[in-house]
DNA sequence: AAGAATGAGTCAATCGTTTGACTGAATCAA
DNA sequence: TTGATTCAGTCAAACGATTGACTCATTCTT
C-alpha cells in the first residue's frame, strides 16, 4: 500500500499538486480561493496524506534533521536527561534528531559527521559523556553545536557547566555553617572538572579559614562507592577532628556515608557529607538524602538544541557563544552545623549556623 | 560549498553518473573495465563523495532508517545500554536510528509513527520502560518491532524478559543456600513484572517449605529506596526470624540494606538480601554488594533490532515473534546461607548448603 | 563476408516536493 | 474599446541517485 503524495491529494480535489504543496505549506494566497484551499485541506485529511520528508529535503535542500553524535553518553548513567531535553526542544521546533552512539576518537566521529553528512542533516550536535575537551575531525557539515564538552580547537558554540562556581555553592554552604576541618575526596585525573573543583575548594579553604592541611584532600584514580569508602576511612584515620566530607562525585559522597556509618558517626549530627552529580538514584536514595549540585545536563541539552537550530536558520555568520551554566544545588538532609563539642569551635555567630 | 555528488564524481571520472552510481556500489559487472572503475573509485574519494541518502531513499523507496520510539525510556535509569544496543545494531547494519521520546498514550504514540512515516522509516521500534501492554494505534508502518513491552493486541514481534524464571534464579540459590524465612519485599502494581515476580516467590516458597505467613509478603505503592527501608523495619519487627529479604527492585533492597545496618544486622551474615535490575550505581556500589538479576536490556536492543531488519529486509511474511529472555544473575556478596543460630535451623544437608 | 554476440558505456525515466514562470479569463481604468 | 491588472490556477524544472532500455563498436561464428 503505497502512501499517499501530493498528487494523490490533488487528483481528490481536482487541483494540481502546486496547489496542494502551497495550501499544505499555508502559502496560498494569491493563488487560489480560500474555498479551493479548504476542499484542499479536507482531501488531505480524508486520505491521511503525510509530506514525504525526503522529497521534501532534496528539493529543499534542508532536513529538519539534527544530527546527535552521542560520545559514549548512552553508556553513562547521566545519559538520560541530556538527550531527552536535546530531543523535546528539537520536537518542538519540528526537527527531529538522528542519534549515533561514536567512541571518543577522531576516527570515530569523523564517521560520524560522514554519515550525518549523508543524511544531509542541518547541523550536529556533539554530546560529551563528561565535561572535557573533544578534538573534531575535519568535518563537512557547516552547524556544529557541543554540549558538555567543547571542541579543543574551540571552534564552536559549547554548552558546559560552571564547575567552580557549581561546586562553590555546596562549599560556601558548608562555610557558613561553621566547618572548619573539611576533607576533600577527588578524581587524580586532569579534567576541568577535577581541576576547576580542586581549585574551588582550595579557594574555600581560604575563605572560611578551613584547616589546609594537604592531607585534607584525598586523591584517588577511580571514583566509584569502594574507593570513597577506603579514602574517607584513610581521612578519618588521620583526622578524626573532620566535621565535613566533600566528594567530587556522588559515588565518592556513598562510599563515605558507608565509611561513616561503620564507624557509627552519624550523618549529619557527626560528619557533614556533601556529593556532586545529583544521580538521583545514589542521592535521593542515601539515608539521610544527599547534599549536592545537579549538573545542567537538562538545560545543556536544550540550550544546544536551540543554539543549532538558530544557526541552521540563520542568514549570517554567528559568533561563537561559549555558555558555562550554573548547576543548581539540591538540598537534602546530609549537612548541618559541626557539633559544639567538636574540636573546632564554629566562630560563626549562633544565628548564622541555623539556617 | 554544496556538496560533491554523482555528477561531480563523473565529470572528473570522465564517465556518466550512472557508472559512478554503479561501481559505488559494487554492481558494475559488465558495464565498464576493471581500470574504468578503478578511475572512478579514485575520483569519489579524492572529491569526499558521500552518497546523498534523501535522494537515494527517495528512489529506492528505502531509507535504511529506522524509527525508536522511546515510551518514557530515556527518562528512566535504565535508559542507556537498550538504546546504545539497539544503535550499536543498526549500525553494524549500515542502519540509523531516528530517535523520537513520546508519552505513554496512544495519542502521543500516533504522533511518532506519523512521524516515522513522513520520514519513510523501513521500520519502527518500540521500546518501553518498563515490561509492560501498550495499545498502539491505527498505524501507517509496516514493519514494527517491541522490546521490553508488547502490545495489547499481540500483533507484533517483542522482546521481553521472563521474570518468572529470571527471579527464580535468586529465589533457587536462598532455598539451596538454606533459607526457610524469607521475606518479598513487592509493588502493588499489577504490571507483569510484579505479577511474575511474586509468582515465582510463592513457587519458591512451596518449593523450599518457606514460611508462608502473608505477613513474608510485604506490598508498598512506592518503590524506592525509603520505601525499602519502611518495609524492611516493619518486617522485622513482626519476624526478626527473617534470615533473607528478597526485594522486587534494586531500590528496594538499598532500603534494606539502611534497615537492617541500623539494628547491626550484619549483610549477609545476618540477613541475606537480593534485588533485581542490576542498576550498577545501586548494586555494584552498596557495601556488600548486591546479588541481584540484570534485565536484558542490551540483548532486548539488539535482538529487536536484528528482527526489524530481518523483517524489513524479507520478501514474505514473517510469522509474529514472541521472546522472553533469561535475565543473568549477578552474584556479588549480599547472600550467605543461615545462620545456625537462628530461630529456623536450614534443613538441608550442609553439602548443600555450600555453593 | 554477413549476422550474432559481447563489451563498455550512455540515456532518460523515476521517486515526491517545491516554486518561479507562465496562462487564460475576468475585471478595471481611461 | 483597448490595454493593463488581478485572480486562480497550471507547468515544468529542479533536487541527486538508481536502473532498465538503449547504442555503438569490436570480436566471434560459420
Amino acid at each position: 500500500m503505497r502512501p499517499t503524495t501530493l498528487e494523490d491529494v490533488g487528483r481528490r480535489a481536482k487541483v494540481s499538486t502546486s496547489i496542494v504543496s502551497l495550501v499544505l505549506s499555508g502559502k496560498y494566497e494569491g493563488r487560489c480561493t480560500p474555498e479551493t484551499a479548504e476542499e484542499v485541506r479536507r482531501a488531505a485529511v480524508e486520505l491521511g496524506y503525510r509530506a514525504n520528508r525526503l522529497a521534501r529535503g532534496l528539493r529543499k535542500q534542508s532536513t529538519r534533521v539534527l544530527g546527535l553524535l552521542s560520545i559514549e553518553v548512552a553508556t553513562s548513567p547521566y545519559a538520560g536527561s541530556m538527550i531527552l531535553a536535546a530531543q523535546q526542544e528539537a520536537r518542538a521546533q519540528d526537527y527531529d534528531l538522528l542519534f549515533v552512539e561514536v567512541e571518543n576518537t577522531p576516527d570515530s566521529i569523523q564517521q560520524g559527521f560522514d554519515l550525518m553528512s549523508e543524511h544531509q542533516a542541518d547541523g550536529v550536535l556533539i554530546f560529551s559523556y563528561f565535561h572535557h575537551s573533544i578534538e573534531l575531525p575535519s568535518r563537512r557539515v557547516k552547524n556544529i553545536v557541543c554540549a558538555n564538552g567543547f571542541d579543543s580547537e574551540g571552534l564552536y558554540d559549547s554548552f558546559i557547566p560552571n564547575e567552580y562556581e557549581s561546586f562553590m555553592q555546596t562549599l560556601d554552604l558548608l562555610g557558613q555553617q561553621g566547618h572548619k576541618s573539611v576533607a576533600f575526596l577527588t578524581d587524580s585525573s586532569s579534567y576541568p572538572a577535577c581541576l576547576e573543583r580542586l581549585r574551588a575548594f582550595k579557594s574555600a579553604q581560604k575563605k572560611y579559614q578551613w584547616n589546609e592541611s594537604e592531607t585534607f584532600v584525598v586523591t584517588s584514580p577511580t571514583t566509584d562507592p569502594g574507593s570513597g569508602y577506603k579514602m574517607t576511612n584513610q581521612l578519618l584515620m588521620r583526622h578524626l577532628e573532620t566535621t565535613a566530607v566533600v566528594a567530587f562525585n556522588d559515588q565518592l559522597a556513598m562510599g563515605a556515608y558507608q565509611a561513616a556509618k561503620e564507624l557509627n558517626l552519624r550523618i549529619p549530627e557527626d560528619l557533614s557529607i556533601v556529593g556532586f552529580d545529583d544521580l538521583e538514584l545514589i542521592s535521593a536514595g542515601l539515608r539521610p538524602g544527599l547534599t549536592t549540585v545537579r549538573l545542567p545536563h537538562l538545560d545543556m541539552g536544550k540550550l544546544a538544541v536551540k543554539r543549532l537550530i538558530q544557526r541552521c536558520e540563520s542568514e549570517d555568520e554567528l559568533s561563537i557563544e561559549k555558555q558555562e551554566i550554573l548547576c543548581t544545588m539540591v538540598s537534602r538532609q546530609s549537612v548541618a552545623a559541626p557539633r559544639l563539642g567538636n574540636l573546632v569551635f564554629s566562630s560563626a555567630p549562633a544565628g548564622k549556623i541555623k539556617k
